[in-house]
DNA sequence: CTGGGGAGGGGGCCC
DNA sequence: CGGGCCCCCTCCCCA
């Protein structure tokens, strides 16, 4: 007996948990954009994305070879079985397409693709690695305006602020997942943007269930997971195929047609066009094994950028070793991002965000990326609301302005509020992060009483004290009703940027600190300093009633509350 | 079943 | 901004 739309169904089902991020298990990060997926789902797509997700919880593709929109197609093609075109024109698409299941060890897709390109009579635009393959020029990837756009689904509610329909077509790019130059919202806020290329529809799904997370601003230090395990998987992961079993031979000509040339016509691919895979038999099967030990050279490549993100996560190497603090959601810098995310991570280099909206400059990528992350990087400085991530601290009030910590229940009403702050106001409250400006004043006041005492920085609500005027300004915001730094998934809010960072690491299960004699991996390294005691038998916090013993301080302070307890 | 210890993990907060 | 410490919660094991 066999329930004959069984699978069907099954898919259906977890395409709409993916839609809804539940259980999802993995973040894919494309350039500056996030997918959550299920490690499951990847795993029995392609032998690639099986060691990706064996060892990690966080993947970042190369964005020479896959680019979000691409690859938010290639998503959901995993998810149903179908391939919905995208507003660009279709050898492009399909060119993009085919390098990044190439890449991705898509057989079935990649198969699809060169079927559909040479049915077009077009031939792959070459070897799967030229980065106007897989992506659209620069200046089309630049030319819009800075407004990012976050996208849910199911939800209604402001879908009509960012509709793809509306984008001018020929001006279709990958950034435009974020970036939408038609976009009504204001400028400076995140707004909830519209499936793209209407792939939720297919499956009856909400789809675009993608985080849509921005990337840029500096800090995306992604410490992969994949810096979790540097020893463990360094030989099965990230060996990235890059079959590009396409001939490498017919490249170069198709490549400028389809890369260069205006994508006026898009008309012609805008509507969603569905490819069911019956036609090419869409298995979740792994069938791509027996190529996947093809190009070690690549494999090393990304072992390397592992490692970098090893450095960084591990050893306070990069400027920012915590996990995806604000540059999940700010700055629209899509080169940045690919910078980051794709380039070695240079500690010194990798979070930096350099502002190329408007100059769209051809050949950033050899610009050092020296501007100051804090320059120009207001206008994205607010949240988002995100399904399956329902922020917790807001109740309905979902999008939250970053400065000031207000929630307000619709992204129309956080841009009323974000047009009250002035720019003096954002600088103000990004540098010192004070509710007002007179009460940064007050506090730079150099005629304090108490400036001769050693701890002459008094909290004005509390009476505490401290030596410098920093951790002052840090410790008043303990008071403030609303705190300045939320967890871009969860929305949970806190004091401190680096709290908020060390929290994100629970999301992305990010454990750099690992233990040599057991391999366990903690979140901190005061965890792990802890842990290692219990190798070495080291009990420093005794006991002054009854002498016991004991390895970590906290459970001294239980054990000395069951002295002091009635009971 | 219960209490106590060991240990993992998260948040707050100060340096 | 990271490190470190404190506090809390929780789970597991064991007597």
């Amino acid at each position: 007996m066999e329930l004959p739309n069984h699978a069907k169904q099954l898919l259906l089902q977890l395409n709409q948990q993916r839609a809804k991020g539940f259980l999802c298990d993995v973040i894919i990060v494309v350039e500056n954009a996030l997918f959550r997926a299920h490690k499951n789902i990847l795993a029995a797509s392609s032998m690639y994305f099986k060691s990706l997700v064996l060892h990690d919880n966080l993947i970042n593709l190369d964005t020479d070879m896959v680019n979000p929109t691409v690859f938010r197609q290639i998503l959901d093609f995993i998810y149903t079985g179908k391939l919905l075109t995208t507003d660009q024109p279709g050898e492009q698409n399909f060119n993009a397409l085919l390098t990044a299941a190439s890449y991705l060890q898509l057989h079935d897709l990649a198969a699809l693709c060169r079927k559909k390109l040479k049915r077009n009579g077009k031939s792959f635009a070459g070897k799967a690695g030229g980065p106007s393959v897989g992506r659209p020029p620069r200046s089309h990837r630049l030319s819009t305006a800075s407004v990012i756009q976050t996208r849910y689904s199911g939800s209604t509610e402001g879908m009509k602020g960012s509709q793809s329909k509306e984008l001018p077509k020929g001006k279709i790019s990958d950034d435009e997942i974020f970036i939408s130059s038609s976009n009504q919202e204001n400028s400076h806020s995140l707004s909830r943007g519209a499936s793209k290329n209407g792939g939720s529809s297919a499956n009856g799904s909400s789809g675009d269930q993608e985080l849509g997370l921005d990337l840029s601003k500096k800090s995306l230090s992604l410490p992969s997971a994949a810096s979790l395990d540097d020893t463990q998987h360094s030989e099965s992961q990230h060996g990235s195929p890059q079959s590009a079993s396409a001939p490498a031979a017919n490249s170069a000509s198709s490549f400028d047609e389809s890369a260069t040339g205006a994508p006026q016509s898009a008309a012609d691919s805008s509507e969603p066009m569905e490819m069911d895979m019956n036609e090419e038999s869409h298995s979740l099967s792994e069938s791509g094994q027996r190529k996947s030990l093809r190009h070690s050279a690549r494999k090393k490549e990304w072992i390397k950028k592992d490692n970098a993100f090893d450095r960084q996560e591990g050893g306070k190497g990069g400027e920012e070793g915590e996990g995806l603090p604000n540059g999940l959601l700010v700055g629209p810098s899509s080169k940045s991002a690919e910078r980051n995310l794709t380039n070695a991570y240079g500690p010194e280099h990798a979070f930096q965000c350099k502002e190329e909206v408007e100059n769209g400059q051809e050949n950033s990528d050899d610009s050092e990326q020296s501007e100051s992350e804090s320059g120009g990087h207001t206008s994205a400085n607010y949240v988002y609301r995100q399904e399956g991530f329902e922020p917790v601290a807001y109740g309905d009030n979902l999008y939250v302005c970053i400065p000031c910590g207000k929630g307000f229940p619709s992204s129309e009403q956080l841009n009323a509020h974000v047009e009250t702050h002035t720019e003096e106001d954002l600088y103000i409250k990004e540098e010192g992060t004070y509710c007002d400006k007179e009460e940064a004043e007050d506090l730079s006041n150099p005629n304090q009483s108490y400036a001769a005492e050693s701890r002459p920085f008094k909290c004005s609500v509390c009476e505490k004290s401290y030596k410098d005027p920093a951790t002052l300004r840090q410790h008043e915001k303990t008071h403030w009703l609303t705190r300045p730094f939320p967890c871009n998934i969860c929305g949970k809010m806190f004091t401190q940027r680096g709290t908020m960072t060390r929290h994100m690491r629970s999301h992305l299960g990010l454990k750099p600190f690992a233990c040599e004699e057991c391999g366990m991996r903690f979140t901190r390294q005061y965890r792990l300093t802890e842990h290692m005691r219990v190798h070495s038998g080291e009990k420093p916090y005794e006991c002054q009633l009854c002498g016991g013993k004991f390895t970590q301080q906290r459970n001294l302070i239980s054990h000395l509350r069951m002295h002091t307890s009635p009971t």
